[in-house]
DNA sequence: AAGACGAAAGTGGTTGA
DNA sequence: TCAACAACTTTCGTCTT
């Protein structure tokens, strides 16, 4: 198949796409016009169809993401059979070389510095290793996929490590995301959507269950406590009204009222910094909570100890 | 005086024509 | 692409402890 676009370097229209390996090649000067064409398929095999070792070879020992170049390069075409080609042909190759060189050495410097922020915002929001692994994952293959053309660095690692928390069930808010990577809420929320989308990567809404343990223990509050939250939030969820409310305003909800009935007292607005909402929200959800759960007796039974 | 409550208007994002 | 919409926020006045 023929593209229509012009070589930069010679000004040939006669381009070459090769779909497998996403390249769009010169055949008259040797150019990588298309520049993706690091191979982001999800195994990792040999790809060199030139006979001198079998194709599909699989390779690799294990390997990293939070290393920048994963502990492997790529090289084309290699040695022996160079000297079968037209002098030509050999051009071609070197030329190919030199590109793939200048390329994969861009993404390298890349990676090296978005992996180094990574790992920055990882450590100030002392995630687990598993996570920070799995957010360069997601951020390596954005790059490869030229995603983050036009998008800030940072602003993709962070998108990528919010994704990353998500899948673990770990998840921080944007507003703390926001925090440790100075990147605005929204960006990160806006690259945040965009990448998913882009990789299919998909993600389960996030159980509010999971924030519970976090805002308990930065209020201070005793593990008695927590676990009523964690009955309130199931006994919430088989209410139904857990579905289109944000899972932090529910779990704060939940965690004030726990406090409530185990006469644990924290004002609204203690609860509400913690869990990045409003006053105006826990009102809301607590009020509901109230209704649908009859708390109200327990919270009574609570002020008459006292 | 501080916290809780609720009404009203505003914001940013999603959805569906 | 635009308007309607739901969730959430901001702001502010009033009530309760």
């Amino acid at each position: 198949m023929y593209y229509i676009k012009k070589c930069p370097e010679c000004n040939s229209i006669n381009l070459f796409s090769n779909k497998d390996k996403g390249e769009v090649i010169c055949k008259d000067c040797g150019l990588v016009v298309e520049d993706k064409m690091v191979e982001f398929s999800q195994e990792w095999r040999e790809f060199e169809g030139d006979g001198s070792a079998p194709t599909g070879r699989r390779t690799g020992a294990p390997m990293t993401y939070t290393q920048y170049d994963q502990g492997l390069g790529t090289e084309v075409g290699q040695k022996a059979d160079l000297f079968k080609l037209s002098s030509k042909e050999r051009n071609t190759i070197f030329r190919l070389r030199k590109w793939q060189y200048r390329i994969s050495t861009a993404i390298e410097r890349n990676l090296k510095l978005a992996l180094a922020e990574l790992k920055r915002v990882s450590s100030f929001l002392k995630l687990p290793k598993s996570v920070e692994e799995e957010a360069a994952m997601v951020y390596t293959q954005a790059v490869q996929r030229g995603l983050v053309r036009g998008r800030s660095m940072e602003s993709v690692v962070s998108g990528a490590l919010y994704a990353a928390c998500r899948r673990h069930e770990v998840p921080r808010t944007l507003d703390e995301l926001s925090e440790a990577s100075g990147i605005e809420k929204k960006e990160i929320g806006r690259t945040y959507r965009f990448i998913t989308r882009e990789l299919g990567i998909s993600i389960m809404p996030s159980n509010p269950a999971d924030y519970i343990a976090r805002f308990a223990s930065s209020l201070k509050l005793g593990p008695e406590t927590q676990s009523k939250a964690v009955e309130i939030l199931e006994e919430a969820q088989h209410e139904e009204l857990t579905s289109g409310r944000g899972p932090t305003g529910i779990a704060a909800a939940a965690l004030y009222v726990a406090a409530l009935t185990r006469g644990e007292k924290k004002t609204q607005r203690e609860v509400a910094d913690v869990a990045g909402i409003t006053e105006v929200t826990i009102r809301n959800r607590y009020k509901e909570l109230l209704d649908k759960l009859k708390l109200d007796k327990q919270i009574k039974k609570q002020k008459k100890k006292r």
